[in-house]
Parts: structure tokens; C-alpha cells; sequence
DNA sequence: ATTATTAATCGTAATATTGCAATATAGTAT
DNA sequence: ATACTATATTGCAATATTACGATTAATAAT
């Protein structure tokens, strides 16, 4: 069916596989790198940097900030992005949880 | 046209978002929790646990597998699924590059 | 005013994902 | 041998994702 049943999972769960899938491409794992590295707000040239159509990288782009990690403000007539650092840190949590409770005593 | 363009991309993008794309279900969260929780080898009821289909679940348990953050061996009749410690660690390491990057002064 | 630049949105095609019923496979128990 | 149990695979339908050309909207430059 191609429908995730979300209303069978925890909040924790739908949350933590909602912020993996969208870092579940590399465009927009390029775009989180590039923010990162840049630190601060920049109306970089995505689509020369990402060698997508400018459609494409504008939803990239979209998918990013529909779920926080990205901030996008007008600047005349260009859009400048950046990391929404709390944001980041918050999901930073989430997966530190994810990765913490790892025993690593034991079997296997 | 819903196809990926990975040659685009560095291998550690491509690396970091195969993995998250393969975290990006809840169901798929909800099986590493599990396995992270009973720090175990275990051959648990997944079709009960997570009240999909058994088909679905296989599905999903499958994709982990080939990712290699889980490992299912034979026990007879049953199969005993456990995480892949080694692995999943390598996993927290793509991540914690990606995390640590972020420069907490500055704007934004 | 006209033209260029930047970025969002719409429409659409190709492919991927999710989910399940049905079937297949393989071990267990009777 | 037969029936039962557990899991994998196949085939298929519904929906989602990826990508891009074309269009739109809004500012900037001439």
C-alpha cells in the first residue's frame, strides 16, 4: 500500500523514524553538511553545489524545513538558510537515546 | 522518477542516508529498540509486537538485516535475531560525525 | 517598463516503499 | 507420513518519493 501505519507506534518511534527518513538522502545530508560546515545563514548556490535541478533541490530544501531541521528567511530576493541549532540538538537527543541504550556487555 | 542519484553524492553522504532511510520506519525503530532493550539474541514474536502482518514484518526485519544492523540465525525452526553491536556502533559513529560538526557559537 | 535573477509551486513520469494474502520452505511434533 | 509452526518469498495494489520541465511570483537591475 505504500501507507505507513504510524497509529500502530510509539511517539518516540514515529518521531525518530520521521527525522531518519528525511536525513534518508544524500542531497539533503549534503545540504545539512554544508549548513554545518558553513555556520551560519547562507543563500548558497544549492543547486550548482548539488548537481540537481533547481525543482528538485527547492523540495529537498522543503522537506528539510517541514520537519525543523532548516531555516529559511527572505533576503530580497533570496532565501537564506540555515541550521536551526536547537532544533539539531533536540534530534541529536533523540538518536543519542536510540544509540545509549546499547548494552555492551553481553552476548553478540 | 523516484530514483536515487547517488553518484552525485560523496560516499559518506550515501552512507549516512542508506542508514537513516533504513531507520526511517517505526516499525524498523521499534524492532532495534526491542533487540537493544532485551541485549539479547532472541527469536521474539515480532508479528505480535508490532501487530503488522507477518509478511510485513519479515519485510522489515530483512532491510535491517541487509544493512547489517541486525544478524538472524537459525535455531531450529525459529530464527534468533540480535543487533549487530559492532555495526551498530559504526552506525553511531556516521552519526556523531555528522552531530559533532555543529559549532554551537555563532549565529543562528 | 523591461529584463534578469532567485526560488517556490504545479504537473507529471519513473521508480520505491509499504502492506498483505497466498504460497513456499523448513524444521517439529504426532 | 501427516499435521503443525515459524519464517521467507512472491505477486500485487495503494501510496510515496525522486526528479525535472514549465510556470509563477517577487525582487533587482537596466
Amino acid at each position: 500500500m505504500g501507507i505507513t501505519k504510524s497509529n500502530l507506534f510509539t511517539e518516540e518511534q514515529n518521531n525518530i523514524s520521521t527525522i531518519a527518513k528525511a536525513i534518508g538522502h544524500p542531497a539533503r545530508v549534503a545540504i545539512i553538511q554544508y549548513l554545518i560546515k558553513a555556520n551560519a545563514c547562507i543563500n548558497g548556490d544549492f543547486v550548482q553545489e548539488l548537481g540537481l535541478a533547481q525543482a528538485t533541490v527547492s523540495q529537498h530544501l522543503r522537506e528539510l524545513k517541514d520537519i525543523g531541521i532548516i531555516q529559511g528567511s527572505i533576503e530580497g530576493s533570496r532565501v537564506s538558510y540555515c541550521i536551526d541549532k536547537s532544533r539539531w540538538k533536540e534530534i541529536q537527543g533523540y538518536f543519542n537515546g536510540l544509540f545509549e541504550e546499547l548494552d555492551t556487555t553481553g552476548c553478540c
